[in-house]
RNA sequence: CGCGGGAUGGAGCAGUUCGGUAGCUCGUCGGGCUCAUAACCCGAAGGUCGUAGGUUCAAAUCCUACUCCCGCAA
């Protein structure tokens, strides 16, 4: 595997120990990730972490605004393997059919289940109960070319898109070198997408962060943690956005309408949703840090809240 | 130069309008009560009020510049 000449393409976090892997294991020719972006209030220039890693090892990096129109360079340098982890393009036919070995992508879900760019937010908020690592071969479209391997992973009650999104890291690697050697030497297994079974995650919107207190509380309780730690879920309350971050269901039924605030105390700040309460335990409100409920409580009075209704 | 909020003992906040003894709720420590407690009672420690200048008899508070944090928008 020390001469397996390799492109990498991903950008965010999740792919850092895949590059980390590849860079000791293989012979990485170039790292191709997102342009950098402007970002925050400063709109200071970030790389991405790839990109940061790449710059580390002296690796070369490419940064194509669109691949699809500017991929001649990379394709020359003639890589055997193309590896592809959350890189955030379609990448175009002709950079598939360049490497001798193909192009392969680690995919953070059970193909082809979640097919998209945020599979691990969604798999919680949509309340799967389990998801994983499927590595693929690419083809034109979006997650749906031939799957190699696959690996699972429970949905504990408890995880988080930060929990999991780790768990799932770590797993990605395991399983990629645990396959490429396979796919080296042409044994592995190639299956094909059952079409009528996929499902889809779409990269999370505005609307989708937005608490909807008419939802059960099930419902709410998944969208919240799966939005933890980025991008959080939110509600508001007299035109100011609070940041739900942590909550637990409510095992009592209320007349009020939902969304309306009955109890704020150590325990959290109870909100009637449509079939009970959901009861937040870690929140934020704009110009602060999140904090947990019992520092909430100490600078806040209960009275401005009780009552209140949240939208 | 995108819009806005913020920085005050370890935590979360009030005090800034209108300058004049550093305050609240917690936490910590000590003691008490209790079979016991995360509960209750008594007491204590702990703060150059983000930084640097300026105005003033006097600045957390007014003026200037800067640093850092956060919400929105991109």
């Amino acid at each position: 595997m020390k001469d397996l000449k390799v492109i990498f393409m991903g950008t965010p976090e999740f792919c850092v120990p895949i590059l980390d892997k590849l860079i000791k294991e293989c012979k990485v020719l170039a790292v191709v990730t997102q342009p950098d972006k402007e970002v925050g209030r400063k709109k200071e220039i970030v790389f991405s972490p790839i990109k940061k890693l790449a710059l580390e090892n002296n690796i070369r990096i490419f940064q194509p605004i669109k691949i699809r129109e500017d991929y001649e360079e990379i394709i020359s340098l003639n890589p055997d393997i193309i590896i592809t982890c959350a890189y955030g393009q379609i990448v175009p036919e002709e950079v598939l059919n360049a490497p001798r070995l193909g192009c392969i992508n680690v995919h953070a879900s059970l193909l082809p289940k979640l097919r998209g760019g945020a599979p691990i937010h969604k798999s919680i908020i949509y309340g799967y109960d389990k998801t994983g690592i499927t590595i693929m071969y690419m083809d034109k479209g979006m997650d749906t070319g031939d799957m190699i391997s696959k690996v699972e992973v429970k949905i504990e009650d408890t995880d988080t898109a930060e929990t999991l999104h780790d768990k799932l890291q770590k797993l990605a690697v395991f399983l990629l070198m645990d396959t490429l050697p396979s796919i080296i030497d042409g044994t592995n297994k190639r299956e094909k997408q059952n079409e009528d079974e996929a499902t889809y995650a779409y990269n999370v919107s505005r609307e989708e962060e937005h608490v909807d207190f008419n939802k059960t509380s099930k419902e709410i309780y998944n969208q919240i943690r799966g939005l933890n730690s980025w991008p959080g879920a939110y509600a508001t309350l007299e035109d100011k956005n609070i940041k739900l971050w942590l909550s637990k269901i409510g095992n009592r039924k209320y007349d009020e309408e939902s969304g309306t605030i009955v109890g704020l105390d150590k325990n959290g700040m109870e909100i009637v949703t449509k079939d009970g309460s959901i009861i937040i335990t870690e929140l934020q409100v704009p110009g602060k840090k999140k904090m947990n409920i019992k520092d909430f409580i100490n600078g806040n009075k209960k009275e401005d809240y009780i009552g209140k209704i949240m939208k």
